[in-house]
DNA sequence: GATAGTCATATGGTATACCATAAATTCCAG
DNA sequence: CTGGAATTTATGGTATACCATATGACTATC
């Protein structure tokens, strides 16, 4: 009755309710930069583009909320959530533990299996560095990432960094843009992975740290050249 | 025209929403454990109860799930979140990292008012243990540390330990009513306590990772207990 | 003409009623 | 006793109405 090819691989897996499907679309809609920081999300006029009642928008503004993604002005309802260079840096920070405890776990208790698979995520990332989609840049570093943090068990962590990938997901599309230094992620990168396989645990903490310091430097130059126009 | 005292310091300062109330009344209901684990949250009771519509439970539960204190269970609806050993190991080590970087971020940056402030929340603590009211324990805890992170800067931190704190509730509060041990974590705020306030940023952090060692033995003990009963 | 007061509009916040669906339960027939 | 159908229950989803507040425009008075 359906396609021939697909007998069950998957029939629904997600219910993926609308809540959901809105969520989905809302924050990647934030991420990806088609709201600004600090625009005003409001109800109605979302309601009419998503095609859906206010009740999914504002239940769906309630979670990202909780999410760091938007903020809650009084009497004047949610916008964009705006980012300054104290929380970039907390984040960064935070990042840089979780990221780098992550990979030294990984490092040292991967399975048999595990270093095919993170070569496999290695060379897309390669992959999407020639093409200047920075949408595919991320979302490769993303599952790079993804492969290490699942395979080390911190599945928390990755939840939590995740989301603030998020929040500063704006800093990171300018780091990846920075055309003056060509491709800068990628011999941290390859040095995480080379780390990891060959089970060095410091090293591959220590690749974390340094790629992490130097985003979190490019990112504190935007940040500070455009919210301190005055000073 | 008004008190002839408020000039005006502050009218309103919190316009306190509905939803904020809520959210408040849920998150501590279930964190306090009025709710149990894996419960089912029926919306349309809890509205009778708390006095709302139901938009706001709708939106409060939402927060609550990004939150990680209630799951959404496909075509059953919310539940509050369940919790096993693996997570809660993940959320001790996670805990051991930020906590660990602010008392040591604290105990090298701290002002000169803080020594004051913090032996003024050490002094509630310590007081808090004499009563056997856990729930005032763990409040005193919280004003403890929070004082530190707010000291520290580190805000968002600050956040994340909060909600996984609120995850692992449950297992503080059997970690806190181990009668067997004296009051096993009093030592370590003293030794948390006398390393930030001589600078000893090392110190402070071991300091840390030995009392969030301590308390994470406990509670696999109390977890491996109750949830493995077969094997 | 400027200031102050009033009014209208837009938005957020809340409440309620309604429908569809899925799951569990109950009940009936074989 | 068993299998299946019908009912109940709860949720997801939607629409709508109402109120409070904030903002901006408009007007009236000095």
């Amino acid at each position: 009755m359906n396609s021939p090819k697909a007998v069950l691989p998957k029939i629904d897996q997600a219910p993926m309710t609308l809540r959901d499907i809105v969520q989905d679309r809302m924050r990647t809609a934030i991420i990806e930069g088609h709201f600004a920081p600090g625009e005003r999300l409001v109800e109605r006029p979302l309601c009419d583009q998503l095609g859906v009642s206010r009740t999914v928008i504002r239940e769906t503004i309630r979670y990202l909320e909780a999410e760091g993604l938007v903020e809650i002005l009084p009497n004047r309802g949610p916008i964009v959530a705006r980012m300054d260079w104290g929380q970039a840096r907390q984040i960064y920070q935070i990042r840089r533990q979780l990221e780098g405890a992550a990979v030294a776990a990984c490092a040292v208790a991967h399975g048999p299996a595990f270093p095919a698979k993170l070569m496999g995520s290695f060379a897309a990332l390669q992959a999407t560095m020639d093409d200047a989609e920075w949408i595919g840049v991320m979302r490769a570093t993303t599952r790079f990432y993804e492969d290490i943090f699942t395979e080390a068990g911190h599945s928390i962590a990755w939840d939590i960094v995740q989301r603030l990938n998020g929040r500063i997901s704006r800093l990171r599309v300018l780091t990846l843009s920075a055309k003056d230094r060509p491709r800068p992620g990628m011999s941290h990168m390859t040095a995480i992975r080379d780390a990891i396989l060959s089970g060095d645990a410091a090293a591959a903490q220590q690749a974390v740290e340094d790629h992490l310091d130097d985003a979190a430097a490019i990112a504190k130059t935007f940040l500070s050249s455009e919210e301190k126009p005055d000073a």
